[in-house]
RNA sequence: GUCCCCAUCGUCUAGCCCGGUUAGGACACUACCCUUUCACGGUAAGAACCGGGGUUCGAAUCCCCGUGGGGACGCCA
């Protein structure tokens, strides 16, 4: 059995969103649990609409998300070139192949595909228009996944447009033959394409590699496949936003893909050593924000506690939290593994620590209502600030012993003195242990808070 | 309109191939527990086999027809 070669094909026409990448992970997915070869090549035939910064995205969020090619533009590999504009004089021999075999002619100034079997004129109701139709018989695709498809090319189509440049369909059988390709995995979209290709690979007399159509990725909400417009679409979006890319590799697999067990958090090795066309769906699944953001959250817990710090900064960074990454960086590292346990997204960090880092934090108008028309919250400030003024503030134990201590001085309970003292310490009713708070905050500025939220009141 | 693909909780899915399950898990939602706020976690609840025929002692599972959803019908990829 030959080594299994596979290949990503995008075309840098826009952002990199989610389908695509899904495609890709497949791929990879498949070429690594097959040994096999991972190949990326960049089908930019389309002139007009191609760009260098799509085709930067596109290396971009396929590194950051882990998905490295064996060969292709920057690596190289032995059927290079592997961007399409650079392969011209490939498909002009192909094309003479096709000339020389009677298979191909002009028409309009565009170079067209010659399908066998007769013609006659009909006229097409729905594209309102005369077509010439093909009594061809039906191209046969034996789809690892959906099983054994028929479908009848019956109309010449064209390969070389008349500014010179092939098209799609051509290009794609051409390199996927001088590749060596011999597994095609891609969304279900290109189903109804595979018969175009299934009849070009005859016309070349070559044997059409293994299919693979996947079930596409729907939209949230409304109807239709995921488009590049659609929120959350984009993988740029999430590297922003400080998702974890193995969260999202982990999450993106069991979309259209499943281990047949009930497990969903699974190492990438896991995952590779089960990947297979057996556990591969046959129908569309519909993008769920939450599910991932509860992926990434579960990843967020388990990650160890330098490589969160590092990740912290380089999120606040992108999130430009001046104030925290002004901060020492040993206090920046405290406050950073003390809300690891708390949020859901390294996006929410900035917010959620804002306080650590600036006396200028905003006062969350709401819980201040609340919580200053319930009890003698005055008193209870002052009592507080009162104890903190000597207490021992080198651990957390001892801060809640002496707040407890006075707590059952005042026959009250320690609730009775934190939602006050939260609320004038950090803005807010959200955070991590207060007496955690109190010792990162440290005694001095914990008193100069109460003292100036006491002012307010 | 024509052709192709698909169909289990709101969502992702297991079960289907090889008929017999209290149809399982996760996300979301709800309640309770834990608790020093907020989260995490724990427990519980609600929640599905698209419809109709057929085959069979027996159908989520096999077959057919409807219906619904999706895709393709470009000198885009």
């Amino acid at each position: 059995m030959s080594q299994v070669r596979v290949r990503f094909a995008p075309s840098p026409t826009g952002f990199f969103h989610i389908g695509s990448a899904r495609t890709a992970l497949f791929n990879w997915l498949y070429a690594r649990h097959t040994n096999g070869v991972f190949v990326l090549r960049v089908e930019d035939t389309d002139q007009a609409r191609n760009s260098e910064e799509f085709l930067n995205v596109i290396y971009d969020s396929l590194t950051w998300l882990g998905m490295t090619w064996d060969e292709g533009p920057k690596v190289g590999g032995h059927f290079g070139p592997y961007r399409q504009s650079e392969r011209a004089h490939i498909y002009k021999e192909y094309l003479q192949k096709l000339i020389d075999a009677g298979r191909a002619y002009e028409k309009d100034g565009a170079i067209w595909f010659k399908l066998p079997g007769e013609r006659s004129e009909v006229y097409d109701d729905h594209r309102q228009k005369t077509v010439t139709k093909v009594a061809n018989t039906p191209a046969v695709i034996d789809d690892k996944i959906r099983g054994r498809v028929e479908r009848l090319e019956d109309e010449d189509f064209v390969i070389f447009r008349s500014d010179g440049n092939p098209v799609f369909h051509f290009v794609n059988v051409v390199d996927d033959i001088a590749m060596k390709i011999t597994h095609v995995i891609r969304g279900e979209d290109h189903l109804s394409n595979t018969s175009k290709h299934v009849e070009l690979f005859k016309a070349f007399g070559v044997e059409p590699p293994v299919f693979a159509h996947i079930p596409l990725i729907l939209k949230q909400n409304g109807p239709g496949k995921m488009s590049k417009r659609d929120q959350g679409a984009l993988i740029e979006e999430y590297q922003k936003r400080g998702y974890l890319p193995e969260a999202l590799v982990n999450f993106l697999a069991l979309l259209g893909w499943s281990p047949k067990d009930d497990r969903e958090k699974m190492p990438l090795a896991d995952i590779i050593a089960l990947f297979d066309f057996p556990g591969i769906n046959q129908s569309n699944a519909r993008f769920d924000d939450k599910k991932l953001a509860h992926m990434n959250m579960v990843y967020l817990l388990e990650l160890p506690a330098d490589l969160f710090v590092v990740k912290a900064r380089v999120q606040l960074e992108r999130q430009q939290a001046t104030p925290a990454l002004e901060a020492d960086l040993g206090y920046f590292r405290e406050v950073m593994l003390l809300s690891q346990p708390k949020i859901k997204g390294l996006e929410e960090l900035a917010a959620y620590t804002v306080y650590f880092f600036t006396e200028e934090y905003p006062m969350d108008e709401k819980v201040r209502t609340k919580v200053l028309s319930k009890g003698d919250p005055k008193t209870r400030l002052a009592e507080l600030a009162e104890v903190l003024a000597t207490a021992d503030f080198s651990n957390d134990t001892l801060i809640e012993e002496a707040i407890k201590a006075l707590a059952a001085r005042t026959g009250l309970g320690f609730g009775d003195y934190q939602s006050v003292a939260r609320l004038a310490v950090s803005g807010t009713n959200v955070g991590p242990s207060l007496t955690s708070l109190f010792r990162v905050l440290g005694r001095e500025r914990v008193l100069a808070r109460i003292a100036r939220f006491q002012a307010t009141v």
